[in-house]
DNA sequence: AGTTGCACCTGGCTGC
DNA sequence: TGCAGCCAGGTGCAAC
């Protein structure tokens, strides 16, 4: 699930039940995610209210009342799922009942609502990091260019490109140089911008340094695409889902991701897979030059 | 220093 | 039906 426009969903949903909310109670229910729960999580976290749910790159990052900052990232099969107080009985019709057994942390609100963090694969984490060394710690100073940011755009872009001898795939995916793109949405904006995902990045840079109109055409696609993905509430692959248990919808409008073999509604060619370090890539061999 | 490949983990799907 | 093998939204780190 969980690239920027999947992360940002599930801010805008969380967001809706956690402000101003206090954590009554956290359930932590394993030792470790990908990386072990910071010491005392639970007790730090118990009676702290939520001053707000921010995002930046794919991390989610809750402001306490206490002057520390829950992060957190969801991994490849990290979700979260709201249920309100009276969860007996079974689920309404449509609504998943994730499999309890990865159910890693709950949070109980004051409000009678709980948070469930679930995630199978367990590559997701939380830290709990002080909001004045927030901004300097390493995972979030790294990050990349935000691309839904005022400051995006193909002068950026060729400003992170110039210089490196990869793809464009792997110039996209680099988190350091642009926050939030994954797999899916790298595939779908090269496609949109007719670039090849095997096309060196630093060919959509002047001698100058200035963008190219390929690097401009890039950033305006990288935008649109993130941007429908969130308003059509991100995309749901295999059980994936939203906050209140619903589909995102942005996965019908993949053109080349998952699509191998098919044919490319622009120039009739056919979407071609192939790997690039070792990730699948689709694109359009006929009109993605 | 910059890039690539592997490892981390579980579950779902495909094909024998 | 059973099961081995392969694949998956991410990313840190070891190895070139």
């Amino acid at each position: 699930m969980p690239e920027l426009p999947e992360v940002e969903t599930v801010r805008r949903g969380l967001e809706a039940v956690l402000l101003g909310a206090q954590l009554r109670r956290v359930d932590q229910r394993r030792p470790d995610l990908r990386f072990p729960f910071p010491e005392r999580f639970a007790e730090r976290l118990t009676g702290r209210i939520v001053g707000a749910l921010r995002r930046r790159a794919k991390y989610l990052i809750a402001d306490l009342d206490s002057a520390e900052s829950l992060v957190m990232h969801l991994g490849m099969s990290g979700s979260f799922r709201i249920e309100q107080g009276l969860s007996t009985g079974p689920p309404p019709s449509g609504m998943s009942t994730k499999d309890p057994a990865h159910d890693h942390v709950v949070f109980e609100l004051s409000t009678g609502a709980r948070i469930i963090y679930n995630d199978p694969r367990r590559f997701g984490f939380m830290l709990l990091i002080s909001r004045q060394a927030l901004a300097a710690h390493p995972l979030l100073r790294s990050a990349g260019v935000e691309p839904l940011s005022d400051e995006f755009d193909g002068a950026i872009l060729a400003k992170v490109f110039a210089g490196k001898r990869t793809s464009l795939k792997a110039a996209l995916l680099d988190q350091k140089l642009v926050a939030g793109l994954g797999n899916i949405y790298v595939c779908e904006a090269l496609y949109r911008a007719g670039l090849s995902p095997l096309r060196l990045s630093t060919t959509l840079v002047r001698r100058n340094g200035a963008p190219s109109t390929r690097a401009m055409r890039l950033a305006h696609a990288i935008r649109e695409v993130l941007e429908e993905a969130i308003a059509a509430g991100g995309s749901s692959l295999r059980d994936h889902r939203t906050i209140n248990g619903g589909l995102g919808y942005f996965q019908h409008n993949f053109r080349v991701y998952g699509r191998a073999d098919n044919s490319c509604a622009r120039c009739g060619g056919t979407i071609k897979r192939v790997t690039q370090s070792g990730r699948a890539t689709f694109y359009c061999g006929g009109c993605q030059r």
